[in-house]
DNA sequence: CTGAATCCGCTTGGATACTG
DNA sequence: CAGTATCCAAGCGGATTCAG
Protein backbone atom coordinates (compact mmCIF):
# COMPACT_ATOMS: atom_id res chain seq x y z
CA UNK A 1 0.00 0.00 0.00
CA UNK A 2 1.57 3.55 -1.15
CA UNK A 3 0.95 6.64 1.13
CA UNK A 4 -1.25 9.00 -0.40
CA UNK A 5 -4.90 7.92 -1.74
CA UNK A 6 -4.01 4.48 -1.61
CA UNK A 7 -7.06 3.50 1.22
CA UNK A 8 -9.51 2.13 -1.74
CA UNK A 9 -11.68 -0.54 -0.56
CA UNK A 10 -11.18 -3.74 -2.33
CA UNK A 11 -14.21 -3.68 -4.42
CA UNK A 12 -13.77 0.01 -5.69
CA UNK A 13 -10.76 -0.79 -7.31
CA UNK A 14 -12.53 -3.27 -9.71
CA UNK A 15 -13.85 -1.14 -12.35
CA UNK A 16 -14.08 2.14 -14.18
CA UNK A 17 -16.41 4.33 -14.35
CA UNK A 18 -14.66 7.14 -15.77
CA UNK A 19 -14.13 5.10 -19.10
CA UNK A 20 -17.20 5.28 -20.59
CA UNK A 21 -16.18 2.09 -22.58
CA UNK A 22 -15.47 0.16 -19.14
CA UNK A 23 -17.71 -2.91 -18.93
CA UNK A 24 -19.21 -1.77 -16.13
CA UNK A 25 -21.56 0.86 -17.78
CA UNK A 26 -23.01 -1.33 -19.70
CA UNK A 27 -23.07 -4.39 -17.47
CA UNK A 28 -24.63 -2.15 -14.87
CA UNK A 29 -27.31 -0.54 -17.53
CA UNK A 30 -28.17 -3.77 -18.04
CA UNK A 31 -29.30 -4.65 -14.27
CA UNK A 32 -29.96 -1.50 -13.30
CA UNK A 33 -33.45 -1.12 -14.22
CA UNK A 34 -36.49 -1.80 -11.90
CA UNK A 35 -37.62 -5.26 -13.21
CA UNK A 36 -34.19 -7.11 -14.60
CA UNK A 37 -32.80 -8.50 -10.99
CA UNK A 38 -36.19 -9.69 -9.76
CA UNK A 39 -37.02 -11.64 -13.27
CA UNK A 40 -33.96 -13.29 -12.87
CA UNK A 41 -34.25 -13.90 -9.52
CA UNK A 42 -37.60 -15.18 -10.14
CA UNK A 43 -36.86 -16.76 -13.06
CA UNK A 44 -34.11 -18.52 -11.06
CA UNK A 45 -35.99 -19.50 -8.03
CA UNK A 46 -38.02 -22.05 -11.10
CA UNK A 47 -40.72 -20.04 -12.24
CA UNK A 48 -40.87 -20.63 -15.68
CA UNK A 49 -43.83 -19.37 -17.44
CA UNK A 50 -45.37 -16.15 -18.81
CA UNK A 51 -48.22 -16.12 -16.97
CA UNK A 52 -46.51 -17.61 -13.42
CA UNK A 53 -43.50 -15.20 -13.65
CA UNK A 54 -46.65 -11.91 -13.91
CA UNK A 55 -48.17 -13.59 -11.20
CA UNK A 56 -45.03 -14.00 -8.90
CA UNK A 57 -43.92 -10.66 -9.61
CA UNK A 58 -46.11 -8.12 -8.68
CA UNK A 59 -47.01 -4.96 -10.14
CA UNK A 60 -44.98 -6.24 -13.45
CA UNK A 61 -46.99 -5.33 -16.81
CA UNK A 62 -46.90 -8.00 -19.93
CA UNK A 63 -45.18 -5.75 -21.38
CA UNK A 64 -42.06 -4.99 -19.17
CA UNK A 65 -41.73 -8.52 -18.32
CA UNK A 66 -41.61 -9.64 -22.15
CA UNK A 67 -39.12 -6.26 -22.42
CA UNK A 68 -36.99 -7.74 -19.92
CA UNK A 69 -36.85 -11.55 -20.54
CA UNK A 70 -36.31 -10.49 -24.01
CA UNK A 71 -33.54 -8.40 -22.69
CA UNK A 72 -31.87 -11.12 -20.46
CA UNK A 73 -32.26 -13.58 -23.44
CA UNK A 74 -29.96 -11.14 -25.96
CA UNK A 75 -27.74 -11.48 -22.90
CA UNK A 76 -27.26 -14.88 -22.82
CA UNK A 77 -28.45 -15.26 -19.25
CA UNK A 78 -31.64 -16.79 -19.59
CA UNK A 79 -33.15 -19.18 -22.25
CA UNK A 80 -36.60 -19.22 -24.26
CA UNK A 81 -38.08 -22.39 -25.07
CA UNK A 82 -41.26 -21.95 -27.18
CA UNK A 83 -43.26 -25.25 -27.58
CA UNK A 84 -44.73 -24.24 -30.22
CA UNK A 85 -47.85 -26.06 -29.36
CA UNK A 86 -51.61 -24.62 -29.24
CA UNK A 87 -52.15 -23.28 -26.98
CA UNK A 88 -49.30 -21.70 -26.58
CA UNK A 89 -46.46 -22.84 -24.05
CA UNK A 90 -43.45 -21.35 -23.35
CA UNK A 91 -40.59 -21.71 -20.56
CA UNK A 92 -37.96 -19.58 -19.52
CA UNK A 93 -34.79 -21.06 -17.82
CA UNK A 94 -31.57 -19.59 -16.46
CA UNK A 95 -28.29 -20.20 -18.52
CA UNK A 96 -25.28 -21.62 -16.84
CA UNK A 97 -24.23 -17.76 -17.61
CA UNK A 98 -27.23 -16.32 -15.64
CA UNK A 99 -26.58 -18.58 -12.42
CA UNK A 100 -23.22 -17.20 -11.98
CA UNK A 101 -24.57 -13.92 -12.41
CA UNK A 102 -27.31 -15.14 -9.67
CA UNK A 103 -24.31 -16.39 -7.20
CA UNK A 104 -22.93 -12.66 -7.77
CA UNK A 105 -25.98 -11.37 -7.04
CA UNK A 106 -26.74 -13.02 -3.89
CA UNK A 107 -24.47 -10.82 -0.80
CA UNK A 108 -26.37 -8.05 -2.47
CA UNK A 109 -29.35 -10.01 -1.57
CA UNK A 110 -28.07 -10.65 1.32
CA UNK A 111 -26.75 -6.88 2.21
CA UNK A 112 -31.05 -6.34 1.57
CA UNK A 113 -32.11 -8.55 4.05
CA UNK A 114 -29.16 -7.56 6.69
CA UNK A 115 -29.43 -4.02 6.37
CA UNK A 116 -33.03 -2.98 5.04
CA UNK A 117 -33.39 -2.05 9.06
CA UNK A 118 -30.50 0.11 9.07
CA UNK A 119 -31.58 2.02 6.28
CA UNK A 120 -34.49 2.36 7.15
CA UNK A 121 -34.04 4.01 10.38
CA UNK A 122 -30.97 6.19 8.88
CA UNK A 123 -33.77 7.43 6.43
CA UNK A 124 -35.96 8.35 9.45
CA UNK A 125 -33.17 9.92 10.89
CA UNK A 126 -32.45 12.09 7.99
CA UNK A 127 -35.94 13.13 8.09
CA UNK A 128 -36.20 14.28 11.55
CA UNK A 129 -32.63 16.37 10.61
CA UNK A 130 -34.50 17.92 8.10
CA UNK A 131 -37.02 18.94 10.12
CA UNK A 132 -35.08 20.34 12.65
CA UNK A 133 -33.34 22.04 10.11
CA UNK A 134 -36.11 23.60 8.46
CA UNK B 1 -31.04 -33.28 -8.07
CA UNK B 2 -34.61 -34.03 -7.05
CA UNK B 3 -37.21 -33.98 -9.55
CA UNK B 4 -40.03 -31.39 -9.95
CA UNK B 5 -39.34 -27.92 -9.14
CA UNK B 6 -37.01 -28.01 -5.74
CA UNK B 7 -33.72 -27.26 -7.22
CA UNK B 8 -33.86 -23.65 -6.10
CA UNK B 9 -30.24 -22.04 -6.03
CA UNK B 10 -29.70 -21.05 -2.11
CA UNK B 11 -29.40 -16.80 -3.68
CA UNK B 12 -32.59 -17.23 -5.02
CA UNK B 13 -34.52 -18.09 -1.87
CA UNK B 14 -33.17 -15.11 0.05
CA UNK B 15 -36.05 -12.66 -1.00
CA UNK B 16 -39.44 -12.49 -2.05
CA UNK B 17 -40.27 -9.92 -5.12
CA UNK B 18 -44.28 -11.44 -4.90
CA UNK B 19 -44.73 -9.58 -1.97
CA UNK B 20 -44.91 -5.50 -2.82
CA UNK B 21 -43.69 -4.82 0.87
CA UNK B 22 -41.02 -6.59 0.83
CA UNK B 23 -37.20 -4.75 1.32
CA UNK B 24 -36.40 -6.25 -2.04
CA UNK B 25 -38.51 -4.22 -4.03
CA UNK B 26 -37.44 -0.30 -2.07
CA UNK B 27 -33.48 -1.62 -1.59
CA UNK B 28 -33.64 -2.38 -5.69
CA UNK B 29 -34.98 1.00 -6.46
CA UNK B 30 -32.75 2.74 -4.75
CA UNK B 31 -29.45 1.04 -6.39
CA UNK B 32 -31.49 0.69 -9.50
CA UNK B 33 -30.86 3.86 -11.47
CA UNK B 34 -28.37 4.85 -14.01
CA UNK B 35 -26.15 6.37 -11.24
CA UNK B 36 -26.38 4.94 -7.84
CA UNK B 37 -23.68 2.58 -8.30
CA UNK B 38 -21.46 4.46 -9.59
CA UNK B 39 -21.49 7.18 -7.20
CA UNK B 40 -21.55 4.80 -4.35
CA UNK B 41 -17.81 3.35 -6.12
CA UNK B 42 -16.49 6.45 -7.09
CA UNK B 43 -16.75 8.34 -3.26
CA UNK B 44 -16.17 4.67 -2.05
CA UNK B 45 -12.39 5.14 -3.58
CA UNK B 46 -11.91 8.24 -1.64
CA UNK B 47 -13.23 11.01 -4.22
CA UNK B 48 -14.98 13.14 -2.03
CA UNK B 49 -15.70 16.74 -3.79
CA UNK B 50 -18.05 17.50 -5.62
CA UNK B 51 -16.18 18.38 -8.83
CA UNK B 52 -13.83 15.86 -8.88
CA UNK B 53 -16.81 13.66 -8.64
CA UNK B 54 -18.34 15.05 -11.83
CA UNK B 55 -14.89 14.45 -13.37
CA UNK B 56 -14.55 11.07 -12.29
CA UNK B 57 -17.96 10.22 -13.25
CA UNK B 58 -17.99 10.68 -17.20
CA UNK B 59 -21.50 11.89 -18.48
CA UNK B 60 -23.12 12.75 -15.43
CA UNK B 61 -24.69 16.04 -14.90
CA UNK B 62 -24.72 18.40 -11.68
CA UNK B 63 -28.25 17.66 -11.04
CA UNK B 64 -28.33 13.80 -11.31
CA UNK B 65 -25.34 14.32 -9.05
CA UNK B 66 -26.34 15.96 -6.36
CA UNK B 67 -29.88 14.36 -6.59
CA UNK B 68 -28.13 11.04 -6.49
CA UNK B 69 -26.03 12.05 -3.09
CA UNK B 70 -29.36 13.42 -1.59
CA UNK B 71 -30.60 9.63 -2.08
CA UNK B 72 -27.63 8.05 -1.03
CA UNK B 73 -27.03 10.20 2.27
CA UNK B 74 -31.12 10.08 2.86
CA UNK B 75 -30.50 6.42 3.15
CA UNK B 76 -27.59 6.71 5.60
CA UNK B 77 -24.98 5.18 3.20
CA UNK B 78 -22.99 8.82 2.37
CA UNK B 79 -22.24 11.68 4.93
CA UNK B 80 -22.16 15.80 3.93
CA UNK B 81 -19.86 17.29 5.32
CA UNK B 82 -20.28 21.20 4.18
CA UNK B 83 -17.19 23.27 5.98
CA UNK B 84 -19.00 26.35 5.04
CA UNK B 85 -16.47 28.33 3.99
CA UNK B 86 -15.78 30.70 1.13
CA UNK B 87 -15.37 29.72 -1.59
CA UNK B 88 -17.78 26.69 -0.78
CA UNK B 89 -16.03 22.97 0.48
CA UNK B 90 -18.31 20.09 0.64
CA UNK B 91 -17.21 16.55 1.42
CA UNK B 92 -18.59 13.71 0.65
CA UNK B 93 -17.90 9.86 2.39
CA UNK B 94 -19.57 6.61 2.69
CA UNK B 95 -20.93 5.38 6.08
CA UNK B 96 -20.02 2.06 7.27
CA UNK B 97 -23.21 1.07 6.03
CA UNK B 98 -22.20 2.46 2.87
CA UNK B 99 -19.06 0.44 2.94
CA UNK B 100 -20.99 -2.81 3.87
CA UNK B 101 -22.81 -2.46 0.61
CA UNK B 102 -20.10 -1.48 -1.22
CA UNK B 103 -18.86 -5.16 0.09
CA UNK B 104 -21.64 -6.48 -0.73
CA UNK B 105 -21.71 -5.52 -4.41
CA UNK B 106 -17.65 -6.75 -4.92
CA UNK B 107 -18.82 -9.84 -5.89
CA UNK B 108 -21.54 -8.14 -8.42
CA UNK B 109 -18.46 -5.60 -10.00
CA UNK B 110 -16.28 -9.55 -9.97
CA UNK B 111 -18.58 -10.74 -12.14
CA UNK B 112 -18.98 -7.73 -14.53
CA UNK B 113 -15.14 -8.47 -15.10
CA UNK B 114 -15.11 -11.87 -15.16
CA UNK B 115 -18.26 -12.58 -17.56
CA UNK B 116 -18.51 -9.53 -19.26
CA UNK B 117 -16.79 -11.14 -22.77
CA UNK B 118 -19.16 -13.40 -22.45
CA UNK B 119 -22.13 -11.27 -22.25
CA UNK B 120 -20.81 -9.88 -25.43
CA UNK B 121 -20.27 -13.09 -27.55
CA UNK B 122 -24.29 -14.46 -26.14
CA UNK B 123 -25.23 -10.65 -27.47
CA UNK B 124 -23.58 -11.52 -30.67
CA UNK B 125 -24.66 -15.34 -31.32
CA UNK B 126 -28.37 -13.97 -30.27
CA UNK B 127 -27.88 -11.19 -33.41
CA UNK B 128 -27.08 -13.76 -35.36
CA UNK B 129 -29.60 -16.26 -34.30
CA UNK B 130 -31.99 -13.32 -35.17
CA UNK B 131 -30.91 -12.73 -38.45
CA UNK B 132 -31.02 -16.13 -39.32
CA UNK B 133 -34.69 -16.59 -38.17
CA UNK B 134 -35.86 -13.68 -39.54
C1' DC C 1 -16.76 25.92 -5.75
C1' DT C 2 -21.23 23.97 -4.71
C1' DG C 3 -25.58 23.70 -5.88
C1' DA C 4 -30.55 25.20 -6.54
C1' DA C 5 -33.98 26.17 -10.13
C1' DT C 6 -35.97 26.20 -14.56
C1' DC C 7 -37.05 24.47 -19.16
C1' DC C 8 -37.90 20.73 -21.97
C1' DG C 9 -37.02 16.48 -24.92
C1' DC C 10 -36.80 11.81 -24.71
C1' DT C 11 -37.42 7.55 -22.74
C1' DT C 12 -39.81 4.61 -19.59
C1' DG C 13 -43.48 2.10 -18.70
C1' DG C 14 -48.63 1.24 -17.83
C1' DA C 15 -53.35 0.40 -19.92
C1' DT C 16 -55.71 -1.34 -23.52
C1' DA C 17 -56.90 -3.82 -27.55
C1' DC C 18 -55.73 -7.16 -30.81
C1' DT C 19 -53.42 -11.69 -32.87
C1' DG C 20 -52.17 -16.67 -33.30
C1' DC D 1 -51.57 -18.88 -23.00
C1' DA D 2 -48.15 -15.96 -24.97
C1' DG D 3 -47.18 -12.00 -27.11
C1' DT D 4 -47.40 -7.71 -30.16
C1' DA D 5 -48.87 -2.98 -31.18
C1' DT D 6 -50.46 1.39 -30.07
C1' DC D 7 -51.45 5.21 -27.31
C1' DC D 8 -50.24 8.23 -23.86
C1' DA D 9 -48.86 10.07 -19.21
C1' DA D 10 -45.23 10.63 -15.96
C1' DG D 11 -40.75 11.46 -14.78
C1' DC D 12 -35.93 10.86 -15.79
C1' DG D 13 -32.35 13.37 -16.85
C1' DG D 14 -29.52 16.89 -19.61
C1' DA D 15 -28.43 21.88 -20.66
C1' DT D 16 -28.63 26.14 -19.00
C1' DT D 17 -29.11 29.82 -15.90
C1' DC D 18 -28.87 31.92 -11.46
C1' DA D 19 -27.22 32.29 -6.41
C1' DG D 20 -24.35 32.22 -2.11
Amino acid sequence: MSATTSTVPAWAARVDPCDAACPSREMLDLIGDRWSLLVLLVVGRGVRRNGELKRHIGGISQKMLTQTLRALEANGLVTRHDFATVPPHVEYALTPLGMTLGDALGPLFHWIETYHGAVVQARGDYAVRQAEAA
